[in-house]
DNA sequence: TAAAAAGTGTTATAATATAACATATCAAAT
DNA sequence: ATTTGATATGTTATATTATAACACTTTTTA
């Protein structure tokens, strides 16, 4: 079955759903926490769902602060590269959609005699919204 | 005093020291370990010593690897920004030196009304040694 | 040289994530 | 329809990463 019509199983769709509510990225045992009356119990279980949700592409973690968020873009089935705007006055984060980052990336990375693949970016200052 | 004429003190110094020596990144109890016959005993010891040296520049973490990696740098105050590119294939992490990242990735972030601070950025790929 | 700032040593514990194993569900290929 | 193989689940335990709290020491600076 192909990546973008996978089904989403019960604890899946659960923890999804959580994320896609969720203004700001959310921690594992928050998730957890917050998952506790549709009936996920353990860590585990959180992060079987966020390992899954990852690999297909409609959840990435934000390695700086282990914390996961929704992915913004529709039936996006990238697990790949990631690029986030981090807002250090209201911890909203939002994605970076520029087609040509890895183009870019590749091409700093062969200067260097390393072969591009993917990557994970991760900027920090303050949004729109904060700069008011 | 200026941050690059810092002194370190002796834990500073064993864990610096280590890093430097390593070819690698290193995480945080493998530093524990190595630093025993130094004097080190507590993990609290190798995080405080790490705290510093992240501070004052000589050393940055891999958020996506939770470990760390001296500065390749002579001299580097910045613990601002940082740019690696890791090897899939050896885990050796070297930085990325491209003085225009900053100034492209805060035009990047001034289109979608985001005023840029900083940036960690993890390309994954393959290395030259690693491609023969 | 006293006060302030920074660092140390130590114990305990918090926060994040995975191992292991038995069982269950479900798609698809006989 | 039924076996099969892949994937998911539930559960307990534990590994890994990081910080809190507190008493004390050293260094810096005014």
């Amino acid at each position: 079955m192909a990546l973008s019509a996978e089904k989403l199983t019960n604890n899946q769709q659960t923890v999804l759903d959580l994320l896609e509510k969720s203004k700001e990225p959310l921690k594992a045992y928050a998730i957890l926490y917050d998952t506790q009356k549709k009936g996920i119990k353990a860590p585990l279980q959180v992060y079987r769902a966020l390992d899954k949700l990852i690999e297909i592409g409609k959840v990435h973690k934000i390695e700086s602060r282990n914390s996961y968020i929704a992915c913004e873009h529709k039936n996006c089935n990238s697990s790949t590269s990631t690029s986030f705007l981090i807002c250090e006055t209201c911890d909203q984060v939002s994605e970076l959609t520029q087609k040509n980052l890895p183009s870019y990336f590749a091409k700093q990375s062969e200067q260097a005699d390393f072969k591009y693949a993917k990557h994970n970016l991760e900027i920090y200052g303050v949004c729109k919204d904060c700069t008011k």
